[in-house]
DNA sequence: CTTTTATCTGAACAAGTGTTCATATATTGT
DNA sequence: ACAATATATGAACACTTGTTCAGATAAAAG
């Protein structure tokens, strides 16, 4: 026996993910050759299916891994039980991750419906139970009334929207630091469940 | 002479940019091909070529038709001079127009990248000037004291933000009415400003 | 050093791409 | 009816697409 998986493929293998991540983000999915991706990783194209079955579950694979590390750092971090400061932690959270890892999370948003249906299914349960865990602090909130809301749901809506508008401006070199914008945020989303505004 | 323009051109034109919109609203601009309009009008490939120069160009017409009609229809309907009525008659007439013709607003947001970089500028500019309608009445009610923000440009960024997520669930099937879902967002707009629960 | 095998190349495949154009077809004004 | 011309066809163009695979290359195990 010789060469145990392993001298070129663990280092190829990621380079292919990274190299579509970067290029799906700039270009979108369907617009984007396996060529283009070969030569960013500076390889020959036929090289690349050693890495993956097709361009499809290239892309499945980016918004899965992106997706369950979503949720995983999200579980790992929140702490507080208080619906008041469990929610601030939410946003937090939330916009630290979708500054940091920008490009995943933009082709999550965009490339849904250049999933076969199998795969779509699989993302949007995925981000649907996400989307469940600001929905649920909500609700805990209103039961107690420190929040004051009409609709939980269209409220996280209304919240997770508002959040997600940040990927598609912020770039880290504009007239807030990551910090400050994070910190006006925080003030929204209390605005928006009727938590009265802190005397400090 | 004969044959003055427009026996098949004043049906087959708008028939053209109408299947333009629906493909690439359904699959996106770069997943959707020539050929695929042709069929969903009715006509060979060839034929589109009377109407459009290229795909690109169908294209930009769709998104520079859709951000002109928005925006003149924003300034036709505003009447009002008060911040807080004026900013309340704003997210009324975007949620209604972004409500009936999803499709365009969808092509608007998603397919900025597919659009050539002069065009990419022009159409920008468009947008721009929509949003800064938000932004200046924002800044006007800050201005007198009925808005409390703290920043005026994120603020405006995040109402749009919340605003645009509502096409992506919106189907006119839900739980909630077009107008119900209305008159939540206003509510939390109003929220958002700082502006006090009016005693209903 | 030799053998084994993971990895990569380079070429090929059939199908699809946007666009062009000579030709045919309708429709209109005279 | 005829002439003029706006529209549509259908084939062709050169090129790109995702995917496959026999064969070359290189690295590790014996």
């Amino acid at each position: 026996m010789a060469r145990t998986s392993g001298s070129h493929a663990l280092k190829t293998g990621p380079k292919v993910r990274q190299a579509a991540l970067k290029l799906f983000a700039l270009y979108g999915y369907a617009a984007v050759s396996m060529r283009q991706i070969a030569a960013e990783v500076g390889v020959q194209v036929g090289a690349l299916y050693n890495y993956t079955p097709d361009k499809q579950s290239l892309l499945y694979d980016l918004m899965h891994a992106h997706l369950t590390d979503l949720l995983q750092t999200w579980r790992s971090q929140k702490t507080d039980i208080a619906p008041e400061k469990l929610v601030l932690q939410f946003v937090t959270c939330h916009l630290n991750y979708h500054l940091d890892k920008s490009e995943a999370v933009f082709i999550a948003y965009m490339e849904l419906r250049n999933l076969s249906e199998l795969n779509f299914v699989k993302i949007e349960t995925l981000r649907k139970n996400y989307e469940l865990e600001l929905e649920s602090i909500i609700i805990a909130g209103q039961r107690t009334r420190v929040f004051l809301v009409e609709d939980p749901k269209i409220t996280s809506f209304a919240i997770l929207g508002m959040l997600k508008e940040v990927g598609t401006w912020f770039d880290g070199e504009g007239r807030l630091t990551k910090d400050e914008i994070i910190a006006l945020y925080r003030d929204l989303v209390l605005r928006m469940l009727g938590v009265p505004a802190s005397k400090s």
